[in-house]
Order: C-alpha cells, then structure tokens, then sequence
DNA sequence: AGCACGCCGACT
DNA sequence: GTCGGCGTGCTC
C-alpha cells in the first residue's frame, strides 16, 4: 500500500519543498500549481517532485489549482536562480508564481442601432445615431469615442430603445503581430547583420548574440528582423527593456513593423491585465511580451527568442528581496529553452564585452550611422590650456563653438550630470561644509527650491541665512557648478536665446517632461541644459552641438564601475549630436585629456577602451566583475560566526560599525545590529564566493536559510 | 508571508 | 491579576 508523496515548493522564503501525501483522485503532474495545508492556513504551491513512499502522518494536497503548470524549463530556471544568487528556492519561485484570483466573469456588452427612433432628438444623440448609422455592433466606450458623447448618451439610448444590447465575445488579449507587415528598408549593414541574427537564430544551440551598434546605427530594425525570423517559426518572443523606455513610442515603431502593439508587462499594467496576460503566454496566445525585469519570468509555451535592449543599464539589476540581474537570467533561460538571445545596446557592459572577446557570445556590430549619417566628430578641451573667466564653467572656446551654432539656428545641448545649483556650500568665515546628518555626503543646494538636499538618502533642509556652525550671516558660498547654476550662466553669456534645463527635478512630473522633451525636438529651444537624462530616449533632429561641462565627473568615485559607466554616459550624451541632416560635434571640457576613458571618447575608438579597461583591471588583480554577499544569520548564531572570524586577520573598511576581517582575496566583513548581523564576504570571482560561502555555510548549518542578498561590488547600492 | 508562542510593561 | 506590544521561529 505506496502512497504518492508531493514536494510542494511554497512562493514562501523556503529553501525545501515539503512533502504532502497526494489524494487518489488528484492526477497530479509534477509542475502543477496545488493548495496544501502549512501551519494553520492554506498556500498555494507548486508540485517540484513526486515520488512513491511509505505514506507516513504527511498532511495531504488539498487540491489542485486550474492554472498554469510550470514547464520544467521554468522550474529548472528557479532552482538556478535560487542557487545562484543563494536566496531559497520559495523565493525565487514567488518572483514568478501568480495565482489567478477567482474573479466573476464580466460579459463585455456590445450596442447596436434598432429600427426605434428616439422620442426625443438632441446633438449628442444624433451623433450617436450617425456613428452607429453602418449597423454594426460595438462596445458602448467604443460609440461613445467615436460619437465624442459621454457614456450616459448611449445609456440613454439604450433605455428608450434605440439601441439594442448583446453580449460580446471578449476580445483577445493581444493582437497577432504579422511578420510580413511592415517589412522595413534597411541599409546594406543593418541587412547584413539582420541575416546573420536570422541564420543564427536556427542554430543549434541557439547562441546568445552581443549587437552592438553606434548611437542611430538602426539596432532595432535590426532585431526586429530576428523577431520576424522568430515569429514566422511559430515561436514566442520576450523583448526586456528598462521600464522607462517602454514608451509610446516604441510601441508605435513595433506596430510600424507588425502590424500590432506587442503586448506589454512592466509595473504599471493592472493585476487583472497581468493575470490574462498571464495565461495568455502559457497558452501561446500572446506572442510578443515587450516587458521590463519580472517579464523575464513568464510563463512561455514555445519561447524562440529573448532580447534585452539596452542590456548594459542598471535598471536591470534587482537590488531588493531575490538579487537577480536580468541580463544573465535572460541568457539562462535562453539556455534552458533552447531560445535564441540578442543583447542590443551601443554602449554594451563590460562584462558583456569579455564574454563576447572569450567566444561565449557571438558578437556582431553595425558600426556606422544609418540613412548616410554621421558621427558626430568629437575634440577635448583642455581646461589647463583655457583661461576660465572667474566663477564660470563654460570656457571660452565652447562658449565660441555654441554662439557659432545658435547663428546658424541650430541647437546646442550643455551637458552637467549633476542636479541642483551647486554640489557643496560651504561658510566663509569657519569653513564648516553642510553634510548629510545621515550619511555625511555633501547637501545639494537646490536653489530654485531653496533648500539643501542629499542625493543620497533624500534628507532635505531649508537653505540656511546664518551658518549653522559659526552663525555668521552672509558667510556661506556655493561651490562647484549643478545645472541650475550653469542654466544661470548661459542667460549671462547668451542673453535672449531659449534655454531649457532638464533634469529629474522638471517640475510637473514625468507628463511634463515628456512635453518638453518633444518641445525641444520640435527645435522650440535654442539650448538645452541637462543631466543624464537627455543621454538617450528622444531625438532631437536639430541638435548639432553636444558640449560636455565636465567629463571627469564621476571617474574618480571609487566605484570599480567608474570608467565604464562615465565611458557610457559620455559615448551616450555626444552621441545625440547630428542625428538630423546636418552633422554633429562634441565638446568635452576636462582635466585630464590623456585618461584612458577621455581618449578612448575623443578618438572614437571603443574597442581601445574595453580592451584597456580589461587591462587594467587584470593589472589590479580584479576581474571584469565580481560580486559581495550579504549573510544574515540569527542572535544564536551569532557566536559561532564570530569565532570563526576570529581567526580572520582584520582590514579597514571605510562603512562606519563595520569591521572586515579576512585574508585580502576574500575579506569577511561583520557589521552588528541590534538583533541580528551581517557578513560580508567580498570576492574576486563568482565562483570563488559560491565556494567560499558554501564552505562558510557548511560550518554554520542553521545561517543557511538566512542568505540573503548577492550584490555587485558596488559601494552606492551597498550604502 | 502569516501565524503562534512567549516574554515584558501598563491598565480595566 | 490579564491585555497586548513586539521579537523570534516554524510551517511537510
């Protein structure tokens, strides 16, 4: 007398599955969605194993969900995350798991026009009555549009009779794109590489393709053809992007080349959306999901293709609950599904880059502006050489360069990644520095606003009269420029000209901003002053002047990531010149003409940085990436990790109540808390932290479920 | 995640 | 005396 027994995995922070012993009647497959009992209520769960045992006191499944079953590729997908980022296997499975809630189906209502005449006739009737005048059925939102009535006219209506209702078909979750609609021209170059991702694309196995191609070079048109490829081989298609560049507008290129919006997953979609988009995918219905990180988790029939846009931007990086970045996720399930996966970006990680350089992935580069374009000619000026009037930060030979292109009524961008007026304030008479009261950075004046602000944590202060510390009045003096202050200077040096600054201040909110930016695309501005923001999104076809105020900003940060972060920003922010018919320049004001990163920029030539940059790091006996843990483990075992510390020699850590103990290649850091602490085990090389944590965690057993965090060595996000 | 259990302070 | 605050640990 065997019983079944289920390993049920909880959406719960669990590392094991628990057993269940399985009814007769259930017909359960390994992979379907269940209910079981745990502790004193009911969680749904997933069935990771089956097997036939002795039937001991197990409680039992209480039934099985009508969901979808996850696939074994998506199983397999969790149990590699979990193990990877060493989070337990429950919560890797709740990054993906939805239960769809019973909700009453609502039968969607359809109108149509009767043979009934209104008793009485108003406007708004009428135009009702003529839009609905061709017979045919429609939603009542749909005739209310299209008669431009509010809802209540064709309820109206319907109460006297001269509309009819029906119930309607529910419509589908998303259109089905057509690979043939709108076959797009492409250039010689983008053809060429389109038909390499299309050949690659029936690979076998299917490889993971690094695009990478300049600022307007066409990378999309060009990964659109592999999603054709990938559509016209019945196959579904996952399309990441960084949420916010999920716009309109490129819905609206997809729809140019489909026929139909693909359907999209990012936050803001509503859960009853969410919930049919859901099943949608698991059906195979739905064959395009362009979607932000946690798209990377649905539920695919037949997945061909995933493509991560942009893959080199942060956005990707989950930095709370499950630690995850969703570039190497995506390459993962490619793997497992056996899908094809572009990485498209101009400005492609360094990380990306070794993999590509090691044969991992297959790189292929469209290296040249598309429609006869050029790149923008890029030159350094060499702050030593210029004479910088007092108190100013445009130097004469950009200030020369800008009047030149405002005469010729084309637009200039001022490019300042730094928000507010000034980055330090400082008073006269005691040289006391206003700082963060929680984490001791520098306070932002933000003049417009009047207040301090940190950029770190949020802390805001009203700009003081009297110096805080001294309490001399008139003593405080703002030092270094913000995009505030350089909007003030160019009213100075360019009196009369249109100038607008754009940061992530913009008053108004994003549906502002988003009107700006078309504004000035539109050539409404004659100069535009901004930060990271304007380094990519819109277009600005009249721009033909990029001046860089300070491009040595941010490489001396401390951040490992620096170089390769400002390379991108800067390749990224020149690059939005000369994108329309006349060609573009940049400017890039700096200190140090000969770094690496400012060289590289200024002689166009990527390649040289990566490959340094590779170089260097070597040189440093640091790899291209690495990663730091965060163990969390319980009061009681506290002493154990302790002692074990103990015999660790003890290294300065900048993070005040952190002590870092350790050999060099792998120091162990503990911080205290109130109730529990933290190790910090920083590594050189992913492998080398998987052992030394599993070796670290073999001796303290019960701290196992309590790993809680991998993060890239990163001292902001570790701050 | 929820829920129970247990240990402390402060109230009808 | 007990009510309830939170901190801790368990759930097949």
């Amino acid at each position: 007398m065997s019983t079944r027994i289920a390993d049920v995995l909880i959406p719960l922070a669990l590392d094991t599955a628990y057993s269940y012993r399985v009814p007769e009647d259930l017909g359960l497959v390994e992979g379907d969605v269940v209910v079981v009992p745990l502790g004193t209520r009911e969680t749904v769960g997933v069935v990771w194993g089956l097997s036939e045992g002795g039937g001991a006191n197990l409680k039992a499944v209480s039934g099985k969900v009508d969901a979808s079953r996850l696939s074994p590729a998506l199983r397999k997908l969790f149990d590699w995350l979990a193990w990877y980022t060493l989070a337990p296997r429950g919560s890797a499975l709740a990054l993906g798991l939805r239960v769809p809630e019973p909700r009453p189906e609502v039968p969607r209502v359809g109108v149509r026009l009767t043979e009934r005449v209104p008793v009485r006739m108003t406007a708004a009737r009428r135009r009702v009555l003529e839009a609905a005048a061709d017979g045919l059925t429609r939603s009542k939102r749909e005739l209310a549009d299209a008669a431009a009535v509010s809802a209540s006219v064709i309820d109206g209506l319907i109460d006297e009779g001269a509309l009819e209702t029906l119930a309607l078909a529910a419509d589908p979750v998303a259109k089905i794109p057509d690979p043939g609609f709108g076959q797009a021209e492409l250039s010689e170059q983008q053809h060429e590489a389109a038909r390499a991702v299309c050949a690659a694309f029936h690979d076998a196995p299917p490889p993971v393709i690094l695009l990478e191609g300049v600022t307007g070079s066409g990378k999309t048109e060009v990964y659109f053809e592999a999603v054709a490829e990938a559509l016209r081989a019945g196959k579904q298609v996952l399309i990441l992007m960084p949420e916010i560049a999920l716009t309109a507008q490129f819905l609206e290129r997809f729809a140019g080349r489909f026929g139909v919006p693909p359907a999209v997953w990012h936050s803001g979609v509503s859960s009853r959306r969410r919930e049919r988009l859901h099943a949608g995918v698991a059906t195979g219905e739905v064959q395009v999901v362009a979607g932000a990180r946690s798209a990377l988790f649905l539920p695919f029939e037949q997945l061909g293709l995933i493509v991560v846009d942009e893959e080199h931007e942060t956005a990707y990086k989950q930095e709370d609950g499950v630690h995850y970045h969703a570039r190497d996720m995506a390459v993962v399930r490619g793997k497992l599904e056996g899908a094809t996966v572009i990485l498209a970006s101009a400005t492609p990680s360094l990380e990306s880059r070794v993999n590509a350089t090691r044969g991992r992935y297959r790189r292929i580069v469209l290296p040249e502006r598309f429609g006869g374009r050029t790149m923008p000619e890029i030159r350094a000026i060499d702050l030593k050489r210029e004479t910088m009037p007092r108190g100013r930060f445009i130097s004469p030979t950009l200030a020369f360069a800008v009047e030149d292109t405002l005469a010729r009524g084309e637009q200039a961008l001022l490019f300042l990644n730094r928000r507010g007026y000034a980055p330090l304030t400082l008073c006269r008479a005691c040289a006391y520095r206003y700082e963060c009261p929680n984490c001791s950075a520098w306070l932002v004046e933000h003049r417009f606003r009047r207040a301090l602000v940190c950029h770190h944590c949020g802390h805001i202060e009203r700009t003081p009269e009297a110096c805080r510390s001294c309490g001399s009045v008139d003593s405080l003096v703002s030092c270094g420029p913000g995009v505030e202050r350089i909007a003030e200077e160019v009213t100075e040096i360019f009196p009369g000209r249109r100038s607008i600054v754009l940061s992530s201040d913009f008053p108004g909110g994003a549906e502002r901003l988003r009107a700006e930016l078309a504004a000035v695309a539109a050539g409404e501005f004659d100069l535009v002053i901004g930060t990271q923001l304007v380094a990519k999104g819109h277009n600005f076809p009249f721009m033909t002047l990029v001046g860089v105020l300070d491009a040595d900003l941010g490489l001396a940060s401390g951040d490992p990531r620096a170089s390769e972060r400002t390379f991108q920003v800067l390749q990224q922010v020149t690059g939005r010149a000369g994108r329309g018919e006349k060609p573009g320049r940049a400017l890039v004001q700096t200190w140090q003409p000969t770094h690496p990163v400012i060289a590289a920029l200024v002689s166009g030539d990527a390649e040289r940085f990566y490959r340094e940059e590779a170089r260097a790091r070597e040189a440093a006996g640091l790899p291209p990436f690495g990663r730091l843990a965060a163990i969390v483990v319980s009061a009681a075992e506290r002493e154990a990790a302790e002692a074990h510390a103990r015999g660790m020699a003890q290294v300065a850590h900048p993070l005040p109540g952190v002590m870092v103990l350790g050999p060099a290649e792998a120091p162990l850091a503990v911080i205290r808390g109130r109730h529990r602490f933290r190790l910090l085990v920083r590594t050189e090389r992913e492998v080398d932290l998987q052992c030394y944590l599993r070796d670290w965690l073999a001796r303290c057993p019960k701290a196992c479920g309590s790993v809680r965090a991998i993060i890239d060595i990163d001292p902001q996000s570790f701050l």
